[in-house]
DNA sequence: GCCAACGTTGGC
DNA sequence: GCCAACGTTGGC
């Protein structure tokens, strides 16, 4: 299994909107990098679910890939902001995966703690600044975990 | 709302 | 295939 952090402006799509409909296609992805990481991904990996451009900015849940790669449709969608006259549908260029909500965590982790952890110096978050999805090693991932505290250890189960 | 960083596009 | 111009992301 492999981990992950996947960015949204709350404002169009939050941790509490994927609660609701529990599974939804991550859609909108317009970059090559993060849509080869989206291909990249395995059934059963988790991500975390991180809210970008809106204070409070950082990790606020995670998730689970349920739904391997495949076209992503509003890229053939006129009406969608998403739009992409370059792709057909045989021939599609964006790819998103579908990700099932597991929980919120116990807090929301704040960017600033992110950056100010040295066990997460080497974030990709932090390399990679405007790809909105990036690789986490199992290492980073269990320090935002820790970080997140709660009632007692934190499992990701 | 500003603007720095940086990915993408298009002219040559 | 370079690189300047442009557009977008995202932190502040």
């Amino acid at each position: 299994m492999r981990y992950w952090l996947m960015k949204s402006e709350p404002s169009a799509f939050s941790i509490d909107d994927l609660r609701k409909k529990n599974v939804s296609g991550w859609d909108g992805v317009r970059n090559y990098q993060a849509r080869n990481f989206m291909k990249a991904m395995t059934l059963g990996d988790r991500a975390f679910f991180y809210h970008s451009s809106q204070e409070p900015v950082g990790i606020a849940g995670i998730m689970e890939i349920c739904g391997l790669a495949y076209p992503d449709p509003t890229q053939f969608d006129k009406k969608d902001p998403h739009y992409d006259p370059k792709a057909k549908p045989g021939a599609p260029v964006w790819f998103h995966v579908d990700v099932k909500f597991l929980r919120k965590l116990p807090r929301l982790v704040g960017l600033f703690e992110l950056r100010a952890s040295p066990a997460l110096k080497r974030m990709a978050l932090f390399r990679l600044g405007r790809v909105s999805i990036t690789p986490v090693t199992a290492a980073e991932w269990n320090v935002v975990l820790a970080m997140a505290g709660g009632d007692g250890p934190f499992i990701d189960k």
